[in-house]
DNA sequence: AAGACGATCCTG
DNA sequence: AGGATCGTCTTT
C-alpha cells in the first residue's frame, strides 16, 4: 500500500518534521523507471532566516527562493563544486525553513545520499506531494532518536549548539 | 569582471 | 592535512 507523506506533515514547525523524518522511506524512482525505497536515518533542521547557519539568513536570493515557499518541495544546492545536497522545505510561506538528509540506510554523509540519488539542479523546487522521481512515504516510528549539534556550521555564532541533528 | 568560500568527501 | 571543483554571493 502507497502511503506518501501529503503535505501537511510538512507544513509543521522544521523541529516536528526533522525527527519525524527519521525512519520514514524516502523514495526515488530512476530514469529507468527502477524504484528505491531508502530509510532515513539522519537529518538536521534549519530554522529560518534567523538561524545565522540556514541558507536563508543570507536573505531571499535565487539560491533561497524555494525555502521561503510553502513546505513539500526539494531544496537542493552544489557544495564545494562536487556535491548535491538534499533538503525538504517544512512550514507555511514565509517560514524560510529545510530539512537537511544528511544520510539513509547505507549511506552516510549528505555528499553520498545526493550522490545516490543522482541528484541534480534540475530537482530544484521539486514537489514532494506530487513528484513521480522523488517523494517521502510513511514508516514505523523510530523508538529512540538522538540529537547532537549540527555538523559543519561553527560559523553561526549562538546558533551552532541548537542540537538539531536528528539521528538514529 | 574578479575573488572568496562553502550544511563534503577522498586520498595520502 | 590538503586538494578537488564550481555556483553563489560580495566587492570592484
Amino acid at each position: 500500500m502507497i502511503n506518501r507523506l501529503s503535505s501537511d506533515f510538512f507544513l509543521r514547525d522544521v523541529l516536528e518534521v526533522a525527527p519525524d523524518l527519521i525512519g520514514k522511506k524516502l523514495v526515488r524512482q530512476f530514469q529507468d523507471g527502477r524504484i528505491e525505497k531508502y530509510r532515513i536515518t539522519e537529518t538536521e533542521a534549519y530554522r529560518g532566516a534567523e538561524d545565522l547557519a540556514c541558507h536563508a539568513s543570507k536573505g531571499r536570493t535565487q539560491r533561497t527562493e524555494v525555502m521561503f515557499g510553502e513546505g513539500g518541495t526539494v531544496y537542493v544546492y552544489l557544495i564545494y563544486g562536487q556535491y548535491w545536497l538534499l533538503n525538504l522545505v517544512t512550514g507555511p510561506e514565509s517560514d524560510a525553513s529545510a530539512v537537511l538528509i544528511r544520510g539513509i540506510e547505507g549511506f552516510s554523509g549528505p555528499g553520498r545520499v545526493g550522490r545516490e540519488l543522482q541528484l541534480d539542479r534540475s530537482f530544484y523546487g521539486e514537489s514532494l506531494i506530487t513528484s513521480s522521481r522523488i517523494w517521502v512515504e510513511d514508516a514505523e516510528p523510530v523508538a529512540e532518536i538522538r540529537t547532537s549539534k549540527r555538523i559543519g556550521i561553527d560559523y553561526a555564532g549562538e546558533w551552532k549548539d541548537k542540537l538539531w541533528r536528528f539521528f538514529i
